[in-house]
DNA sequence: ATAATTCAGACAAATTCTATCCTGATTAAA
DNA sequence: TTTAATCAGGATAGAATTTGTCTGAATTAT
């Protein structure tokens, strides 16, 4: 049960953004300093975008800034954006298994780890974390 | 971030020794009945052997039943026994990005996060879980 | 002995992860 | 208006992981 590198990339990149809301950035810098493969990145921001966390510019001077305040970003919303939903198991959503024979009492138990899951993810905001990198 | 059909496979497995916890059972009937492929159970009941949670009897007459009693054994020490421990993201094991140029800000949260899935899946053990099948 | 069963390891198909590359579209500035 | 910089989107591909299968050896009740 592990995020993906992927993922890992998005939230850095996030909290490279986050650092200087109002700047755009280009690709190459933010992975250059965020230690992120730049055709990756590319990728990754592409998503970022399609969800509306990050705005793009392209032609001369484009690049990327966020798309709202780092406060109104959750790590939930980057986790979501990259990989989906927070799914814990797949018989969460093909359920045609479990219900056959009552076999899946344990159903219930992914569900509410999702839940957990979901809110830790969602309490934790880009400006928090801004803030704790500062205070290093 | 998912349990892999493997431990899914694994729960439904000692869910079912669960029921009858003195039997000794045949790899082909617990497949049979809950719906796993058969050579693919017998290498997650190896895993489950190796890891103290069932134990196997060989030759005729042979099978598995629980090395311990229902209430003994809880969610975690199965996903565990099959997928290792519950990392959430490897820069948990793999510090040494995240200790360079104060990067890793997210670090604690991933940890946060993982003793919470920890302790949820530690605190269900299979004797509550078939007690909640029971009354189905 | 024989038949039934697990054990261990090799093998392999399918899927997902982790990218890379190329072409085209867009745009600021010269 | 041309040019250079930059993103968008699609095709491609290697590696790792997932999801199994198969075979032969070891074990054991009868």
């Amino acid at each position: 049960m592990e995020i993906t590198r992927e993922t890992d990339y998005a939230v850095r990149c996030i909290l490279h953004l986050s650092e200087s809301p109002e700047e755009i950035k280009m690709v190459d810098g933010i992975a250059k300093t965020r230690l992120i493969p730049k055709s990756f990145l590319s990728k990754i921001l592409q998503k970022l975008t399609k969800s509306g966390i990050v705005k793009s510019y392209r032609g001369v001077k484009g690049g990327f800034k966020l798309a709202r305040k780092p406060e109104e970003i959750s790590l939930l919303d980057v986790v979501e954006a990259i990989d989906g939903p927070v799914a814990i198991n797949r018989c969460a959503v093909d359920k045609r298994l479990c219900d056959l024979s009552s076999m899946c009492v344990v159903h219930p138990i992914w569900v509410e780890l999702r839940k957990d899951v979901e809110n830790r993810l969602k309490n934790c905001n880009f400006s928090e974390l801004i803030k704790l990198s500062s205070m290093k």
